[in-house]
DNA sequence: CCCGAACGATACCGATCGGTATCACGCGGG
DNA sequence: CCCGCGTGATACCGATCGGTATCGTTCGGG
């Protein structure tokens, strides 16, 4: 096996990056697959090329990990917001646009695997859990910061509006996952656009 | 039909239903207060005051229960959609509003214990699994509902509103249980009946 | 009245769960 | 040079998982 290279990488074409990356991307991925409380510890161990005891190094528990892993996703959707909001700075309708076709290009990736929020708080069913915590004040930021931008786009009621841009984002992200409705990126798209006309937007334009 | 069932005559000790009845009311229970995997049967068994092995004697196994247990949730679903027709004959526009209604009134208790398909699909990433596919089958049948509905109404795209009206109500869904949005259940309403304004719809006949 | 089916209880099966203990090895920094 | 820490491997813990086998009891309809 490693007979003259001593550089690492003989069972990796790329460097191998340290365990505690691998095992967050096993569980990534475990997790999205099978649901949080299908998958075992064995199981992301195995696959993150370690053993339990690696992990419950980096880990104090399987559920401090469900959260960490959660903590990178709401991350990943809070970074996006920052970087549409500095892309279109003061266009209200048009950083609404850019987040919706954000999700809307989502939507495919979600339809497979699930929303890993959606489908986390369902095996979290303990309002008290910190994975769950996480989730719920991720959620009121997106919509925090969802009515800000209806307020600086000039729509009549921002607060509503924010509210029903998020249930179609929430509701696009299900019913493309249950197969119940086509084209869902473009539906949502439409919507969150006559929502803005109905507000009464600036508009860009 | 002549022999009735075992039903609790007033002189019963304790009023009490079949052992089916009484395991799928603490499946019901079990299974939206904790989620469908993180119950055992072994827990059902003793909620249903009766033993593992009654259950097995009415059910093959596990996910027949939650199969059994889902088709009942569908199909209370399917028959207030079935009143609503009955109720507004011919009135696409009222049967819309009632069904939207229906959804927001039961926002608090989907809010507490979250929806019994959406956590369950959670549950469930195997596609081909029966459970799955009647949690598919009951949204894809809702929807074409929906969509005839909207016809009904006069609405000019009835494809685009119904699947606008489905993210509505599966978001509002979600953004209740996860706290994002107060009033959802108003909110859901003010939505719906703005979407129905903006596709023309006739206003009851 | 009596027979069989449904029921309740208990014990058991192999597998897996989350989590821990122990130990040997490799590698890098003082 | 060598010490120590992070690592990987293995074995183990008690508990619980879904599912089965074997009892004795209860009870209702032919």
């Amino acid at each position: 096996m490693a007979s003259s290279p001593p550089r690492p990488g003989r069972d990796t074409r790329v460097a191998r990056l340290p365990p505690r990356e691998r095992i967050l991307d096993a569980a990534e991925e475990l997790f999205l697959r099978e649901g949080i409380r299908a998958v075992g510890v064995q199981a992301i161990a195995e696959r993150a090329q370690t053993t339990k005891m690696a992990l419950y190094r980096h880990f104090d528990t399987k559920d401090a990990l469900i959260e960490e892993w959660l903590r990178i996703v709401a991350a990943g959707y809070s970074s996006a917001f920052d970087r549409t909001e500095a892309e279109h700075p003061g266009d209200g309708r048009a950083q609404i646009l850019a987040v919706t076709r954000f999700f809307a290009e989502g939507l495919p990736e979600v339809a497979e695997r699930g929303c890993p929020f959606v489908n986390s708080i369902a095996g979290l069913p303990d309002r008290q859990h910190p994975a769950r915590r996480l989730i719920e004040d991720h959620k009121a930021t997106q919509r925090r910061r969802l009515t800000a931008m209806c307020e600086r786009a000039g729509v009549r009621d921002p607060d509503e509006a924010a509210a029903e841009i998020t249930f179609l984002m929430e509701g696009a992200q299900i019913s493309a996952q249950n197969g119940s409705v086509d084209r869902a990126g473009e539906r949502l798209l439409t919507a969150v656009e006559a929502i803005l006309e109905r507000g009464g937007a600036d508009g860009g334009s």
